[in-house]
DNA sequence: TGACATTAGGCAACATGTTGCATATTATAT
DNA sequence: ATATAATATGCAACATGTTGCCTAATGTCA
């Protein structure tokens, strides 16, 4: 298989995994979905309280999705949102101690789940994959900015 | 940073990918959204039109999320859905020769859409990432066999 | 200070992902 | 032959992703 025929497949893989590693997520634990899961990872990764904004941007979800988990963990009382005493504008994200608690419970299994998941793989293919990702990354944010500075062009196709 | 933690990083970075890309295809051509143009590539996969329901698995969408595609397809020509002959619970789908045109005059932008997506990649990283997906692709099958034979257990945390 | 841009967030709409349940057709096994 | 299982699809509901447009608060610069 070529290179070029590669990226093609690694394009239409990212997609698939995301739908079936969600569905794989939501099932491994009923009482949080995987969304969910890598909403409190990223409010946990910050040192103060993130406006829902700033949490969107770091994990990469839309605002307003962001704001819809952020919704439900409420309701669901693993979070709280509480407006900001100096930004009249911002709300902070807050875990709760029912979350703490909860995630230190869960954690060996978490553990069991990523190391299953990633069964076959050496420290070498972990990390070049790691790696790989990471600069697919970068080259998307370079890739979205050169099109906002296009102001299409896109129908001359 | 730990093993572990690169594997934690993968699994949330898959999401994060797959939304920003599906952004960044939609963007690059107004015409077809990315979702759709995989769909078609799929397709185009196959040697007979395939079914419906096994397209969806090829590609790894549910059933009805494919049929949506699939009929949003059918509503701007580009593709054709028929009752098979033999089987009268089946339909085949098949690309219309508009499709294909329009989609041969794509193929040197998409070439360089995918060039540029996977710029800093030399063929040694982009193998990795490839048998990485791959593999991924393959334990996650495994895994959800794994969850289908247990019938729950889940509430036990 | 006052005008203007930026930032935070709410609401509505729509695309895309899933499951669950129903129906019709085909395959299988006794 | 007929009961049963498996397959192919449709419909409804709901979760999750996006954008676009709105208001309010804050920051910036003349």
């Amino acid at each position: 298989m070529d290179e070029l025929r590669q990226k093609a497949y690694i394009f239409g893989t990212i997609f698939t995994l995301a739908n079936k590693l969600q569905v794989l997520g939501d099932e491994f634990d009923k009482n949080i979905t995987t969304k969910q899961w890598l909403f409190i990872l990223g409010v946990s990764t910050f040192r103060e309280p993130p406006m829902i904004s700033e949490l969107a941007k770091f994990i990469g979800y839309s605002r307003q999705n962001a704001k819809r988990i952020a919704a439900a963990l409420q309701e669901s009382g693993y979070i709280t949102i509480t407006k900001d005493e100096n930004d009249a504008r911002a709300s902070r994200i807050e875990l709760t101690p029912k979350c703490r608690q909860y995630f230190k419970k869960r954690d060996k299994r978490e553990i069991e789940f990523l190391e299953k998941l990633f069964t076959g793989f050496d420290a070498e293919l972990t990390h070049s994959l790691y790696k790989g990702l990471i600069r697919l990354e970068l080259n998307i944010k370079e890739f979205m900015r050169s099109y906002e500075n296009m102001d299409s062009d896109v129908d001359s196709i």
